[in-house]
DNA sequence: CGCCCTTTTGAGGCATTTCAAACATTGTGG
DNA sequence: CCACAATGTTTGAAATGCCTCAAAAGGGCG
């Protein structure tokens, strides 16, 4: 597909002039980082979109936070059909599902240009566990990705296109207002296609619900530009699924 | 629903004793502590079908490892519908989910009468940061966790209902023959419904599947009894999804 | 034995997909 | 800077896999 390879240039960049350090996981790595040697997380330079940060079976290098722009993670199948599993901004941990083995399970690529910190392994690994304060850091990134993991089976299992859609930008809006941008404005950094793969609907779905919405006056939509007209309408639309299911023993 | 409440009732059973420790996520913790004071992994009375270990929302006071039997793991949307994320075995780690705020965000119910070991909160955390060894077990346990969701991620996306039961039936598969029992004949402890809504299909579907399979000489059910009678046909119809998906950029 | 819940099987309906075609956008090389 | 190719987006019409509804058969349990 493409032969892009990824040299991770490290600039001089540190935490402390990172905008986005109280979002980031590795906020307290830095200071608890020992004198002497290449140490704390290392800004690399930037990734263009379509570039992979890493690929599925590739060798667990490093574990990553994104600093600027935004990257997918998704995964493949033996038979070759991939499945989008996340869409992921500053302050997000990539790589992490590679720690229970010596490979990554999955793979990253920007969605825009974007650059990542790397927290380089074992060393990083050690400085994880070491700090009582960046390990818990670190469980709440990891227990929060599993959540998230969570919603998207319950997104992809219970609801119509129509609510996922919806869950969809109600989840990018939250996430943007989460990093002090607009709550109701925002450019989407992905395309339709890689919408409906994250969904798991068919690209003409997707436009098709974009019309729908707009036709409802719920949305304006220009190209990847999205204005959220009525947060309660989206809500609304984002809990009409198919129907509770049957309760549990 | 049901008002069964859990009262955690620690026996005196030890991991020396328990025939799954190899599996264990926990198997290091109890070797590594100091002396004095409850300690340890502590294994509590077993749990009737039904009986929940803990409901999401619930405040966070231990992270459990299934000791017997087999548990399922499910969320809750805010509009009531319910989406079972993980059916879990010995050895399997529940509870991590919430480790990132104070309460739980999954609830736990057992299959069928279950045993489960509780690594009680903050003390059973810092156990688990302290020790580098126990610490490595916790982060294959947790990236474990990551990948089988990105899988079921991957089956409700990407697969048709015929792939997505012979996938489920391999994976149990798998996990049977991975704890010393038979490859290709075992118990279902999950009633049909359970099944349906993991793979996120009705329950109908189910039980056609059933009969399909039986049909063309993969399998023979028997209730919730199933002897795999053909590993490769089995493997061949995991794989027929919904067709090889586009190339990422 | 009889009630209840689970499972099975059939028939029809619907949400979403697939196929097809027009249009817009982006990138490329002359 | 424009023509052209390649890719992404939109819309319509037809096809389909799975769901919903309905009803009967099969266990489990008091």
């Amino acid at each position: 597909m493409d032969g892009n390879i990824v040299t991770f240039a490290p600039t001089s960049s540190t935490c402390g002039t990172c905008r986005w350090s109280k979002f980031c996981v590795a906020r307290h790595a830095e200071t608890e980082q020992r004198s002497g040697a290449p140490k704390g997380p290392l800004c690399g330079a930037p990734l263009r979109r379509g570039t992979h940060l890493f690929r599925q079976g590739d060798e667990l290098k490093s574990l990553y936070v994104v600093r600027a722009g935004s990257v997918k993670c998704y995964t493949d199948s033996e038979d070759g059909c991939e499945q989008t599993i996340a869409f992921q901004f500053p302050g997000d941990l990539l790589g992490f599902d590679g720690m229970g083995g010596g490979a990554y399970q999955s793979s990253v690529v920007a969605l825009e240009t974007t650059a990542v910190c790397a927290l380089p392994l074992p060393r990083g690994a050690q400085a994880l566990v070491e700090s009582a304060q960046v390990s818990a850091d670190l469980m709440r990134a990891v227990s929060s990705q599993l959540i998230d993991r969570q919603n998207h089976a319950l997104l992809l299992g219970q609801k119509s296109a129509q609510a996922r859609m919806s869950t969809f930008l109600l989840s990018l809006s939250a996430r943007f207002a989460a990093r002090g941008c607009s709550r109701t404005e925002f450019n989407l950094s992905m395309s339709r296609q890689e919408i409906a793969n994250y969904l798991a609907v068919a690209v003409e779905t997707i436009s098709r619900l974009f019309s729908d919405l707009q036709r409802r006056g719920v949305l304006a939509v220009d190209r990847r530009f999205v204005r959220i007209l009525s947060l309660p309408k989206l809500e609304l639309m984002a809990h009409e699924g198919k129907g509770a299911s049957v309760a549990h023993a």
